[in-house]
DNA sequence: AGTCATCTTTGACATAGCGCAAACATCGGC
DNA sequence: GCCGATGTTTGCGCTATGTCAAAGATGACT
C-alpha cells in the first residue's frame, strides 16, 4: 500500500528528518489498514516488527491468567508502538486491537538499530517515549493505591478528552468509540460501577453518555472532581 | 572516596568492559556512603546526577499531592537509578531513601550521553532496564486491578524474597529492614490490613514477622496462595 | 421492519478492606 | 535497667465497591 508522505511528515518524530533519510526510512516500511476489531499483534507472539500508527486508534490490552483484561494504554495516531524488541523482549507483552478503522507502518525489528544509528534523534524519541510510559504507568499505580474509584475514573475520561478529544457541539466528544467495559478496564473496577458512575455525571451534567460513547461537557466540573481532594 | 573496583566488577554491566573504559568511567564518578534514613536524592529536585548503587538497599517514593506515600521500587546493589535525565526529565520524579546503610557512585547526567557514545552495552543496558521497570510496572497494574489484597502482598513478598532475600536457618530472611507500612505502600493497601495478614500467615507457618522484620518459611505455601485462583 | 447481539442501566445484596482507636512489643539511647 | 519513640497487633463499625440478576437501549444485519 501506498504511504502518505505528509501524513508521516506531519508527525512530530519526522517533521525535521532529511527527506533523503525519511525516503530511506520509509522504503523499509510497510502500510496496513486494520479494520475496527482487529489485532496488529497478539500477546505473546513473536516480536517480528514494530509499528508506527498513522491513523485511527488501538487499545493495547493483557490477559492475565485467570482470563480477566486490562487496558494497557491507548494508541493514539503518531505513535510508535509494539517494540518490545527494542526493550530486549523477544515477544509481544499485549494485544494492539484497533478500535477504530487504522493505518499503521511496520518495520522487521532488525532495522530497529540500524535506524537508531542512522538517526540518533529516533533513539532520543524512544528513550523519551518509553520514559513517558512509565512515567504514566507510575501515575496510574499512584492512583490505583491513593484514590476511589471515582476519582480515577474522572483522570481516565480527562485524559481521553485531552488526547482523543474533538469539539462536538458545547462539549468534547472521545474521539472513538469507547465502552464503559473499557474504561473500567483502564481503571480497575467494573463495567456496573462505571456506569453507575457515569450516570450520576450525566445527571450533574458533566458529561454526556450513550452507547460506545462519551462526551464531557464540563471539563472544569469534571476536573475539580479528579482534584479536588474530599472533605 | 575511594571506589572499590573489583566490587564494580562483580556488576553484570560491567563485568566485561575493557580495564581502560571501566576506568575512564570511574574516573568521573564519585563514590558516596549513604547512612540508613537517608535520601540520595529528593523528588521533584534537578536531576544533576545519575547513580549506581554498589552496596546497601534503597526505596524509592513519591508523595502524592494529598501526603500520601507510595513505593515507586526498591533498588538493589548493582542497579543503575536516577537516570530521570536519560528520559527526558528534568528533575527526579521520585525520593531515593536508603533503608540501610549503602553506597552509590555518583556521575554528572552530562555524562550520560557520551558514556553511551563510548559504551554501547550501556545504552543497550539502560534500555533493558528501563524496559523491565515497565513490565513491572504494567504487572502491578494488572494485580492492582485483578487481585485482592492478600495475593497482592504475597507477590510482593515473593518478589521481595526473589530479589532480596538471604538464607536464614528454615527460611529466607529479607535483607533489609522493611515495615508493613512499606509493604503496604508497595501494594497500595494500609499497614493494618497488612498486619492482620502476615499475622494469619505466621498463623499458618507461611512466614515468621517481627518488627521491620521478615521471613518467608514456606515459599511454595505462599506462592500457592499467590497464584492459586480462588474457588 | 424485525431479530439478534451487544452494550448499558439499575436494583438488591454481600463483603473486603478501610478508618479509627487503643493496647502492646521492641529497640536504641541515656 | 528505664523511657520514649517507633513499629505492630487487634477490635469494631462502616461504606465503597464488587457480585449477581434482570430488564432496557441501541445499532447492525437480513
Amino acid at each position: 500500500m501506498k504511504i502518505d508522505k505528509s501524513l508521516v511528515r506531519s508527525i512530530p518524530l519526522f517533521d525535521r528528518m532529511s527527506d533523503a533519510d525519511l525516503d530511506k526510512f520509509l522504503g523499509h516500511a510497510v502500510s496496513r489498514r486494520v479494520p475496527a476489531g482487529e489485532a496488529v499483534f497478539e500477546q505473546g507472539a513473536a516480536a517480528t516488527h514494530f509499528f508506527l500508527l498513522l491513523h485511527g486508534r488501538l487499545k493495547v490490552t493483557q490477559v492475565t491468567e485467570d482470563g480477566q483484561q486490562i487496558i494497557v494504554r491507548v494508541v493514539h495516531p503518531g505513535d510508535l508502538f509494539g517494540f518490545a524488541k527494542a526493550l530486549q523482549r523477544s515477544d509481544y507483552p499485549g494485544t494492539a486491537l484497533a478500535v477504530s478503522e487504522s493505518i499503521a507502518l511496520r518495520w522487521p525489528t532488525e532495522l530497529w538499530p540500524q535506524f537508531v544509528d542512522r538517526n540518533p534523534r529516533l533513539a532520543v524519541t524512544a528513550m523519551q517515549t518509553i520514559g513517558q510510559r512509565l512515567e504514566e504507568a507510575h501515575t496510574r499505580i499512584r492512583e490505583m493505591s491513593t484514590q476511589e474509584v471515582e476519582r480515577r475514573v474522572a483522570h481516565a475520561v480527562l485524559r481521553l478528552a485531552n488526547q482523543a478529544g474533538r469539539k462536538e457541539g458545547s462539549g468534547v466528544r472521545i474521539d472513538f468509540p469507547i465502552s464503559r467495559q473499557d474504561i473500567a478496564e483502564m481503571t480497575g473496577t467494573t463495567l456496573h460501577t462505571v456506569s453507575r458512575i457515569l450516570s450520576a455525571w450525566e445527571g450533574k451534567g458533566l458529561v454526556e453518555g450513550g452507547r460506545q460513547k462519551l462526551i464531557v461537557l464540563d471539563i472544569n466540573g469534571l476536573a475539580a472532581l479528579a482534584d479536588h481532594v474530599k472533605e
